[in-house]
DNA sequence: TTATCATAGGTCAAAGAAAGTCAAAGTCAA
DNA sequence: TTGACTTTGACTTTCTTTGACCTATGATAA
């Protein structure tokens, strides 16, 4: 058995508990007998963003590394909503999304308001004919960035 | 856990009751325990000004440190950004407006890459001479979409 | 009034405490 | 036997704690 499946496999359970977890990284790496990069290994090849984990840490006395459990459902209901979106897009379409994004959670107030503003019709002061293909593309790309934040 | 941080915590709940506090560096040295320049470590990296204080001090008899926090409101702020933008403006003057916003704390980091991804050359997909000044139409409105939100 | 002293706070660099990086060496399955 | 994944450890970077020494201010003695 693997000393990385086994920490990766404590690390899991302590979430448990909770979305968000703390360690320090020589503590573990004594509890399992290991050398202290061995806990880096784990979490970069186990606890990358693609595997729904975002990782912050502070160096220094009393330092720590916290992992937080991201929300998948988020990205990957955004995900579906991007790829839903042709390269047109009318305002009111962009309205129904957002207020069904709201609706489920997904984005926050201000988000929302950033996208709506960001798409409205009265911002885009371009030719007619532009209008909805610019919209489409500045909406889809506000999209994916807001895909697996945090 | 730092002591660092229990002292920050403890100045932190000073301000309470007030928005400008005073304290004796030795007094509170010796409540905490610690070597009287702590108090100078912890003043000069979580009271600094892009923190929102402002901090005086007098040496001597009757000596102390004051501490204020300074409010320059977010709404505040933005308005003076939103303000000075002209009707046209380059990718590259966004993204200093963006860092500025960042280093004083006055916006999210999901905000600021709404923002940018917004307002990014390459989203939008209009011709040159449109460009700059949809861009600063683009950014003004979002921006008064953050002021005064909650 | 001036010199001196005690009382504060300020500065800075060294030591200490964690975490990060990277590459060499080891393991193991295909 | 090769290539991907793991383990290990030397070295680096960042943040915190500590202490020796410096400077400013008010009080007091000459």
């Amino acid at each position: 058995m693997r000393i990385s499946d086994v920490i990766e496999e404590f690390i899991k359970e302590m979430f448990s508990e909770e979305d968000s977890i703390e360690i320090q990284r020589n503590d573990l790496a004594q509890y399992f007998n290991c050398v202290p990069s061995q806990i880096n290994y784990v979490i970069s090849t186990r606890f990358k963003p693609s595997q729904g984990y975002y990782v912050e840490s502070k160096r220094g006395g009393g330092g720590h590394i916290k992992i937080t459990k991201i929300n998948v459902t988020k990205s990957n209901y955004l995900m579906h909503a991007i790829s839903s979106i042709g390269h047109k897009i009318t305002a009111q379409e962009v309205d129904i999304f957002i207020s069904n994004f709201l609706s489920e959670g997904i984005i926050s107030k201000t988000e929302a308001k950033l996208l709506k503003v960001a798409t409205s019709d009265n911002v885009l002061i371009v030719p007619q004919n532009l209008k909805d293909s610019l919209r489409a593309n500045i909406f889809k790309n506000m999209l994916i960035n807001l895909v697996e934040d945090e």
